[in-house]
DNA sequence: CAAAAAATATACCAAACGGTATAATTATCT
DNA sequence: AGATAATTATACCGTTTGGTATATTTTTTG
């Protein structure tokens, strides 16, 4: 990795969090400055314009929570247990995921909607391989007989996806953390009552 | 109503959809001048600055949702029923909801958290409500013999509540409806299966 | 109908916005 | 090490931001 890579790749580590919490119209370049501890001229030099920092930043928290979820799903062998565990790292790593601003696709499809249309679609993108992972699982799960074959993964996913970010809002927005447990404790349902065999 | 209660309301009235399409850091005076076509000046004599306005904005699109949704809750006598025509008033209303910016709770929920916090309270407290009247749905129909005595009312709650601003964020982030309707038909199947006495 | 009061338009403000030309600095390569 | 190229800091730009003082218009009231 030269230096120039380097750089690009500190400016959007600390871009990430902030652009999460605030919003791309609520980030401005000063916060920027401050939080990256660069000068705008020296921002300016790795990238053409905030919507490149932007759109940088997005990637990388979809990268981060991705990678995360990816070895918690990857640590289990059996589809169910694949699916509970997704499902339980959003509520074991809570207040992580909280202090960072909640989670990216979630926050970035909303701030994003009506204000800036290529990070819209890349949101889109995003949340379409989210769903599209978990339907896997679950395909995969009737596959290898630990799911039900009358089991319909796309409905699943939707639902699965849905209840872990309609959690988060509950929760952050209200500040009651019962509001997330109790989705997952509906996908665990879900899953050893509708899925497993 | 005099006069100035009745421009107060035409202001509100004209700004809610884009405070709810553009967020409170994306909307702007200016806009709010274009839409309301009155002079900033004007504006600025029936409320003291942008956050006033924006309280309002949420207020009044709060309400406004309320009450689609309390008549057609009220509309059916039994609180399964009364469910179910709930969750589907979002999939029969998706375009219309869709075409003002999606559902305010939502909305407002993201675009507050960090950056506004009493809209940020009062989006909050919304939601609270939003949850408890499914809640109370749940009890009622459990007093009256419509739904099991073990139903749990809060969990599904929450679950109900996820169900619905999670299939809308799918929905519009993906611009597949299908996501919205699976998450509806969940619901119908919970109600009918879990609820249903 | 005229006077008082309220509401609206005009014209302006300082501050912050995203962005850039250029000079100074640092890293790279022969 | 010295020349060259890449990177960063400084200082600035025009525009837009939320907000306001004041003049003008409209409404209400005696």
């Amino acid at each position: 990795m030269t230096k120039a890579e380097e750089t690009r790749s500190f400016i959007i580590e600390k871009a990430a969090p902030i652009f999460n919490m605030h919003g791309y119209k609520g980030t401005t370049m000063s916060q920027l400055t401050k939080a990256i501890n660069m000068t705008k001229g020296a921002i300016y030099g790795n990238f053409t314009d905030k919507d490149e920092i932007a759109l940088a930043a997005f990637d990388y928290n979809f990268a981060e929570i991705s990678k995360k979820i990816a070895d918690v799903v990857r640590s289990k062998k059996n589809a169910c247990d694949k699916l509970i565990a997704f499902a339980s790292f959003y509520l074991d790593h809570f207040t992580e995921i909280s202090r960072k601003g909640g989670c990216p696709l979630l926050n970035a499809a909303i701030d994003s909607d009506n204000i800036h249309p290529p990070l819209k679609k890349r949101v889109g993108e995003a949340i379409e391989t989210w769903v599209n992972t978990v339907t896997r699982i679950v395909y995969s799960g009737i596959k290898h007989k630990q799911i039900r074959p009358n089991a319909r993964p796309e409905q699943f996913a939707s639902v699965f996806v849905s209840l872990i970010e309609g959690g988060i809002m509950l929760a952050k927005s209200t500040g009651k953390t019962i509001h997330l447990s109790r989705n997952i404790d509906q996908i665990i349902y879900l899953v050893n009552t509708e899925l497993r065999l």
